[in-house]
DNA sequence: CGTAGATATTTTAGGTTTAAAACTTCGCAG
DNA sequence: CTGCGAAGTTTTAAACCTAAAATATCTACG
């Protein structure tokens, strides 16, 4: 008997096509999980450029910098973003070289670098946020408020279960 | 009053540090969905290497091509990896150099590339599967199988509203 | 048949990303 | 004070990735 996948029920396949029901649940979860992100993430990276040409990765660095009052070092910057220290040093050439953000030495340490918003980095960031926030809003308008709270608890429920051994505060 | 933003409950911060408790839930709710991806798509990352020395791109092509059984085409495969045309070529060069997969022209349409693992990349993959599930299985442990399913269903509806625009299909 | 538009893939140019090695500076034990 | 391991950053080489342009083939219409 033939069994032509009729299960596929939305838009394009993706990471999830071709998983079947007797798959590990774990493994349906990640994959849909990376899935949404995915698709979120693209949507996102599409519309700061069509709308403001500038890349995600500079926006998320902007991002960063604006919540930290005081700037943040290359280290900071590499840990929040999740990525490598070297993929930093790359990224903060080109935002200096476009003057959004500046290098400063650390008084205390000559190791660190300091870095902050320029006031254009300040002026386009504040500019590019409530469109980012408005695309972000429309992305989740189909889940209710009740539906978000609960996605936003069980997904700090997943964050703390796959975070990396945390080290036992025994005493 | 100074407010050392105190709620720095678990480990190093990452891209919801600075966050504040009045940003809006739909932005809290993308950013921690974020982050669980991004953590644990480094750690798959980073256990392909050390174990396989393979990496997550190649391994999801692998696996794609894994499940579909009788193999895809470029388009196809760059639709259900979400990733751009030119990005799968560039990857399938690497792959059919590495003796995984194969290229070979489509019957019926001289455009298209059928892409199909070789024994070689069939006996990679199998040797790469339990482990990568075991993995995926240690991480979401600290999950009831509830709280799975829940997470699983929320997912869901959060694919769908995020899902660019489909077209209505009127009656 | 001939060609205009659609579809599938590759090419191109530039940016992002990683892991690992190299470099610099710091803190500290001796 | 001297050296040694740790910490912060940059460099390096290779891979990944995108958007847009170019190429090749197919389909359909006249």
């Amino acid at each position: 008997m033939d069994d032509p996948t009729p299960l596929q029920t939305n838009g394009a396949p993706d990471k999830e096509a071709g998983i079947q029901h007797d798959d590990k649940l774990e493994l349906r979860v990640w994959l849909r999980l990376l899935t949404c992100a995915t698709m979120i993430e693209r949507e996102v990276r599409g519309r700061l450029r069509r709308d403001f040409e500038i890349t995600l990765p500079r926006f998320d660095v902007l991002a960063q910098l604006d919540r930290a009052a005081d700037g943040l070092t290359m280290g900071e910057l590499s840990g929040r973003l999740m990525v490598s220290n070297g993929n930093i040093t790359g990224l903060i050439d080109r935002l200096v070289a476009e003057g959004l953000v500046t290098r400063a030495a650390k008084p205390g340490d000559r190791r660190s670098v300091h870095v902050r918003l320029t006031d254009k980095g300040k002026q386009a960031f504040d500019a590019m946020t409530p469109a980012h926030e408005a695309w972000i809003d429309e992305m989740l308008a189909g889940l209710s408020r009740r539906e978000m709270a609960d996605l936003y608890d069980l997904l700090a429920r997943l964050k703390s279960s796959a975070a990396p051994a945390e080290m036992e505060t025994g005493d």
